[in-house]
DNA sequence: TCGTAGTTACGTACACCGTACGTAGTGCGC
DNA sequence: GCGCACTACGTACGGTGTACGTAACTACGA
């Protein structure tokens, strides 16, 4: 019998080889890369399990050998992902490092649209998460305080990193699956809100569309984000 | 030819009723309502075009009368549940009065543990949720600053409030799909990720879990993140 | 008042999905 | 060299969203 097991699994405990039985055709880092190349080229959407099992040019259920489940895949994905994080030594500085992994995240997610869709705190401890988590948490050892208010600190960070490139991104990973372009949504969806605001019912959303805040520079705008939330934390204020 | 347009819409822009034909026989609340019950009950997996339109005692395809794409079932879905915000005459004191918006936010999402995979910055503009931003525009009155920066403020604590209820659920929501307990669940990956981390490979996540934090108030948790939140937007400060 | 155009209602059908299950072939460990 | 665990994969099932065609109904313009 194959993996399919009727108990919860964590597929980083499997063994990628068993010992007995016909070598594997294909590495855990082949099919993680096949699926990441499918969902950066045509959106996750389309990353469905025979389409995966075809890019691999094998049957599609050859794939249930090596992920039981489609979310294993997706784990996969992610901690493919994870991988392309550059760890570097911490500069003692633990702001600036910190500052430097938000931005590096945002990259990574730029990179990898589909990414903040399969950020959830349930696959969070894969092998590069892990390494990814341990990395943060040397850049922090600067920081006074116990371990557990730097985890909070991971923790805020990267959901204010995924919320604020959900934002940027906004539909553009969804976009790709429609029969219609960005622009169009946007002008409709705009066109809809400016009508209802036009209502009157509204006054103060009126007003913050009215006030003309310059070129918006939605870069500072992240930042500002960052920064506060390091100064929420920093003892030092 | 009934709405199914191959250009984007908004479902609020078309009236509920056009004057012509049959009188319809559901409302978009009954709609709403009923997808919700089955949401509630069985999870956001349950709701399928097909179930919904059993629960209202129809047709599969009569309800694309109503939605065009499934999409705007859930836009309906979250519009019904902020329709559940209770609103109130602001008080001055903006900072309290935001407190009590975030913590009726988590409230909603625990009744309803689908909100957080649905809330996305896609849905912002269903009439609820435009009187739900017109209330917190109104309860920031009295903060200094431009209308950019309140918006900036209501979107970062949306933000934090939806990843910290989506990590209080964790797994839930998904595992009631599961043929297995979430207690189960949790058992298997917290067994992984001990043993992992017991292989010396990850001091400082060893050291995070080894230092006894007494009892893990995740309410005070919550509260501590959105105070710095609030701390870095106060201009007093 | 009556035809007709626009709507509602809904059954059928299609292409896709995840995946349970069974079978055939392969190669390591004893 | 035997046996068995493992890989490979075809078939099939029950589900999904939804395009399309048809029939019934109602409110409006003539």
């Amino acid at each position: 019998m194959a993996g399919r097991a009727a108990e919860p699994e964590v597929i980083w405990a499997r063994p990628e080889r068993s010992g007995r039985g016909p070598r594997p055709a294909y590495s855990r880092a082949d099919i993680a890369a096949a699926a990441v190349r499918i969902a950066d080229a045509e959106g996750l959407d389309a990353v469905s399990m025979r389409r995966v099992a075809a890019e691999l040019g094998c049957g599609t259920m050859s794939l249930y050998n090596y992920v039981p489940r489609k979310e294993d895949l997706y784990e996969l994905m992610v901690d493919a992902a994870g991988g392309e994080h550059e760890l570097w030594e911490p500069s003692g500085d633990w702001r600036a490092d910190m500052l430097r992994v938000a931005h590096q995240t945002r990259d990574l997610m730029h990179r990898h649209p589909w990414l903040p869709r399969l950020m959830s705190p349930v696959y969070g401890f894969s092998p590069n998460a892990l390494r990814y988590l341990e990395h943060c948490l040397a850049c922090l050892d600067p920081m006074p305080g116990p371990q557990g208010t730097k985890l909070e600190l991971i923790a805020m960070l990267n959901g204010i990193v995924t919320t604020y490139v959900t934002n940027e991104l906004a539909t553009a990973e969804r976009a790709r699956s429609l029969p219609w372009s960005q622009e169009q949504e946007n002008a409709v969806r705009g066109a809809y809100l400016m009508s209802r605001v036009a209502s009157g019912a509204y006054p103060r959303m009126a007003a913050a569309f009215a006030e003309d805040p310059g070129p918006i520079d939605l870069e500072a705008v992240f930042e500002r984000a960052l920064t506060r939330v390091l100064d929420g934390f920093d003892p030092r204020r």
